[in-house]
RNA sequence: GCCGAAGUGGCGGAAUUGGUAGACGCAGCGGAUUCAAAAUCCGCCGCUAGUGAUAGUGUGUGGGUUCGAGUCCCACCUUCGGCACCA
């Protein structure tokens, strides 16, 4: 009977705590003034099916950060829900013949009990789904006033197009540039789409970049690089023979004496004017249109060009210079068309080799060198020659004089440019929010649906078939009537960012209905105070979610600029992948929880068999992944080990912001550490209650004691706190645990020290393993609810005093000796005891000491030659 | 290609402001316990030389700054994330 009560059972009391949970409503937040509040915000995820290891280590890292604030008295508010709109939902209609909606709640049932098994301090009652009519029904009337106000337009833009199946293919639905299901070569194709103008807050978006403190440097960096500003100037060329022009955008006009060439895009209105009576070059305009437009291969893909038989003027000059047509110019960016200026820009170069283009140099680097064109363009800035009028100026005089002059022309102006572009929000598939639009059949008028009717809701029980959505072959659903007249909805639904860009605003007040936010609740809650995703959203979705705060500001609805105060972005988890070859030359991943590894004595895999005896190839650490059989399911892991041990591993095996690679053997150590504790804690109540510590009684060994549990207290504080490291907070936790074990004195006084460790202990470790830390404070006779008014325990600074301190002695730079000085010494005295130690001594004879450096509380330097 | 990271023992990682490199854990080795095994407990554990004390060497590569560099600067290599319709 004894020893079981000592042996860690988590599948035993995890459920019966997390029940404890919910029947007490433990975690439910309300608005409350005379507390602090802290909002703790974790990417909700997408309702794939099943969770992954990467969500729970979101998930962890969250729940570590929301516990750990309520245990310093904050008002803590930790939400969930689903981003459940998006494409997967209609490839698993298409696979299993089923209805988007219905695989998605069934899927958000199956997860939300596994999120549950977690042990989550999840608010469950603010759950939202982005799915759900209640919730895009204001997303829907938030687009029609921000439709009324001009910051919706439509433009005409490129999509990737399957000329076999009709439809628009996604990015991820294109495979080497063929279409997924047909292998049809894919084409680009233009159609009308909807825009948010983001570029209108384009300067907003960078200047307050300068005021997320708490955000990592390189999600900031990423975030300006993307929206790239710059300053430089328009052009309009004129063509010769002819009253077309053509406008470029440059941010280096002091090369403009060097333009030998312009490149447009194949989209171009002039390509498509020059086309007409070229059947040439129409076919490479319609090459150019099956290419891919990912920047990545934009970049990476051979540049080509052909000439257009047409002439660009120059300005100053009045040379004629051809304008071709290249592959790598997108109607899409900026105006469609470039100056190319291949002395001084390296894909003008490289473009001007290969077809034999004149190569001009007008700036030469400051040092007087004539620039070497042999290799590679000149490109940084420098001075102008050749460039008549302007030579011998540098580059803001040149820009500054070229801008004035042809400005005067009436042919350019200046402009700031972002790089950003505006949001395209539509998408032409079935499982996402319909945009609310109407266009009157007699009049073709764009009028927003009225607010009285929204929400806009999908038809239900529909046919996906990959190919056409729903909404464009059901006239029961598009055709509709608009005060009285007949009208014809839109059939493209909302990006799937749009939801995610407004679901914590909603988690303040997810029932409310009179509106997207209740401005109370709102005002309350925002910002949020700790945001916690994956590096992967370090753009796009952080991105939009910044410029809809400032639209919902803008239109009343909240206060602040910004919306995540804090940002913690973590890495991906890896974990070992393992395939052998099959008869017919396929490779089979077989799970790493199936390989039978046998290493060497140095620890590297050597052999690897799965139960069938097929012998393994080890493909090494990689993401994990269904394709590769590698993931770990979060469920065998909960039924294994319990929830704690694999929170424990997660939070103990790298830090947060790094990949994290899965490994058995530490899971399997992590619960070992459980166990240990666990038995420790046992031991102790065995011995009897806590008595009162009497600080006058203590010994030696106890003020040693004290003194690591202090010191412990501070770092781990600071480690949760400031650092966020968690590993290394769980690693000061261990050591204490081992200095505590060995200290095994059993009367009042050491039991009194003993319960003051292990309390402490089990408080700093409740954020990480809430359910073992739940069980051992009661045990230890604690009465205070854990989960809401205990607090975290506080540093005693009567025992970080110390009488002694440890001083290094280097001689030129290396450790010699370690001497230990009285912690109130001064600087002459350890400065002495260095220079006398026998152990530095020895290397110090026949030599002359040149200098002394001391470094307080740490280390004597000795220079001598 | 562009933007952003990372690189330290057999492995994951620690070293917080330029000041003892390798905390903590995993694996391994030795021992205790056991009929035996598992579990548990104790000890060792960068590399080279040496029985040892110890010495030399060591943080991706090559330079530099400094009394002192894993940390700062320059150049490079490798791996990973993002690049606007995956979420």
């Amino acid at each position: 009977m004894a020893t079981n009560d000592t042996a860690y059972n988590p599948q035993e009391i995890e459920p019966e705590i997390q029940q404890y949970w919910e029947e007490h409503d433990t975690f439910h937040a309300c608005e409350d003034k005379s507390r602090e509040k802290y909002y703790c915000l974790v990417m909700f995820p997408y309702p794939s099916g099943k969770l992954h290891i990467g969500h729970v280590r979101n998930y962890t890292i969250g729940d570590v950060i929301a516990r750990y604030q309520r245990l310093q008295g904050k008002n803590v508010m930790a939400p969930i829900g689903w981003d459940s709109f998006g494409l997967p939902a209609e490839n698993a209609a298409i696979k299993n013949n089923a209805q988007p909606a219905d695989w998605t709640y069934a899927n958000i049932a199956y997860m939300k009990r596994q999120l549950k098994s977690l042990g989550l301090s999840y608010d469950w009652d603010r759950e939202v789904a982005t799915c759900r009519p209640e919730y895009y029904k204001w997303e829907q009337q938030f687009f029609a006033e921000l439709y009324k106000k001009g910051l919706v337009y439509k433009k005409v833009s490129t999509v990737n197009w399957c000329p076999n199946d009709k439809t628009v293919l996604a990015n991820e639905q294109v495979v080497d540039g063929r279409c997924w299901r047909c292998d049809a070569k894919v084409e680009l194709r233009e159609i009308p789409q909807w825009y948010l103008k983001i570029t209108a807050y384009a300067e907003e978006l960078l200047k307050d970049i300068d005021t997320l403190e708490g955000w990592p440097e390189r999600v900031r960096t990423m975030q300006r690089n993307w929206i790239g500003k710059s300053e430089g100037l328009e052009i309009t060329f004129k063509i010769a023979d002819s009253d077309d022009t053509v406008t470029v955008y440059t941010t280096r006009p002091d090369t403009l004496m060097g333009i030998t060439y312009m490149a447009i895009s194949a989209n171009h209105p002039l390509a498509r004017k020059a086309c007409e009576h070229n059947a040439k070059l129409a076919a490479f305009c319609q090459e150019c249109r099956t290419q891919k437009f990912a920047e990545a291969d934009i970049a990476t893909m051979e540049k080509k060009g052909m000439a257009t038989g047409l002439y660009a003027i120059h300005p100053i000059t009045g040379a004629k210079f051809p304008v071709l047509v290249a592959n790598f110019v997108i109607m899409d960016y900026g105006t469609g068309a470039v100056m190319s200026v291949p002395g001084h820009d390296q894909r003008d170069y490289e473009f001007a080799k290969k077809y034999d283009l004149p190569i001009k140099a007008v700036i030469r680097p400051e040092n007087g060198d004539i620039p070497d064109l042999k290799d590679a363009a000149f490109t940084e800035h420098g001075i102008l020659c050749n460039s008549g009028e302007f030579d011998g100026l540098n580059f803001k005089q040149a820009f500054d004089a070229i801008a004035d002059k042809l400005q005067a022309q009436g042919v350019a102006q200046r402009k700031v440019n972002y790089r950003l572009r505006d949001w395209c929000i539509s998408r032409q598939r079935y499982w996402g929010a319909p945009i609310p639009m109407l266009t009157l059949d007699d009049s073709g008028e764009i009028v927003p649906e009225k607010p009285e009717n929204m929400p806009v809701t999908l038809p239900t029980d529909v046919k996906i078939d990959g190919v056409n959505s729903p909404l464009k072959t059901d006239p029961n659903w598009y055709q509709t009537t608009y005060e009285g007249k007949k009208a014809t909805r839109e059939t493209d639904t909302f990006d799937t960012f749009m939801e995610s860009s407004w679901y914590f605003a909603r988690y303040c007040s997810p029932r409310y209905e009179g509106g997207m936010v209740e401005r109370s609740a709102a005002d309350y809650w925002l910002p949020v105070d700790q945001y916690i995703g994956g590096i992967e959203h370090a753009v796009l979705h952080l991105l939009y979610s910044r410029f809809f705060f400032k639209l919902m500001r803008d239109a009343g609805m909240v206060s602040g600029d910004e919306p995540f105060k804090h940002l913690l972005c973590q890495g991906m988890v890896l974990a070992d992948a393992f395939y052998y070859v099959n008869a017919e030359g396929a490779r089979v991943w077989v799970s790493p929880l199936d390989a039978i590894v046998t290493r060497d004595n140095k620890g590297n895999i050597t052999k690897a068999v799965d139960a069938a005896g097929h012998e393994l190839v080890h493909e090494g650490m990689i993401k994990m992944s269904k394709s590769k059989n590698n993931g770990i399911d979060p469920e065998d892991m909960v039924r294994m080990y319990g929830a704690d041990t694999m929170r424990l591993f997660l939070m103990f095996a790298s830090p947060a912001e790094l990949t994290l690679e899965w490994r058995q053997s530490g899971v399997e150590g992590a619960n070992r550490f459980l166990k240990k504790l666990y038995k420790q804690v046992c031991d102790l109540v065995q011995q009897g209650p806590a008595p009162a510590l009497d600080k006058s009684k203590l010994g030696s060994e106890e003020h040693r004691l004290r003194n690591t549990l202090h010191r412990t207290i501070a770092k781990v504080s600071d480690d949760m706190g400031r650092r966020q490291t968690f590993n290394t907070a769980i690693a000061s936790v261990m050591e204490l645990l081992n200095a505590v074990s060995k200290y095994e004195r059993a009367d009042d006084v050491g039991r009194a020290v003993r319960y003051e460790v292990y309390n402490a202990v089990v408080l700093m470790l409740y954020p990480i393993v809430p359910h073992i830390c739940f069980k051992l404070y009661r045990m230890l006779g604690n009465t205070l609810d854990l989960d809401k008014d205990a607090r975290w325990p506080e540093v005693d600074p009567e025992a970080l005093q110390a009488d002694e301190m440890l001083i290094v002695v280097q001689i030129n730079g290396k450790v010699r000796a370690r001497i230990t000085v009285a912690a109130d010494a001064s600087e002459e005295e350890i400065k002495d005891a260095a220079l006398q130690d026998e152990a530095a001594a020895k290397f110090l004879q026949d030599k002359q000491i040149r200098k002394v450096i001391y470094v307080k509380g740490r280390l004597v330097n000795i220079v001598a030659a």
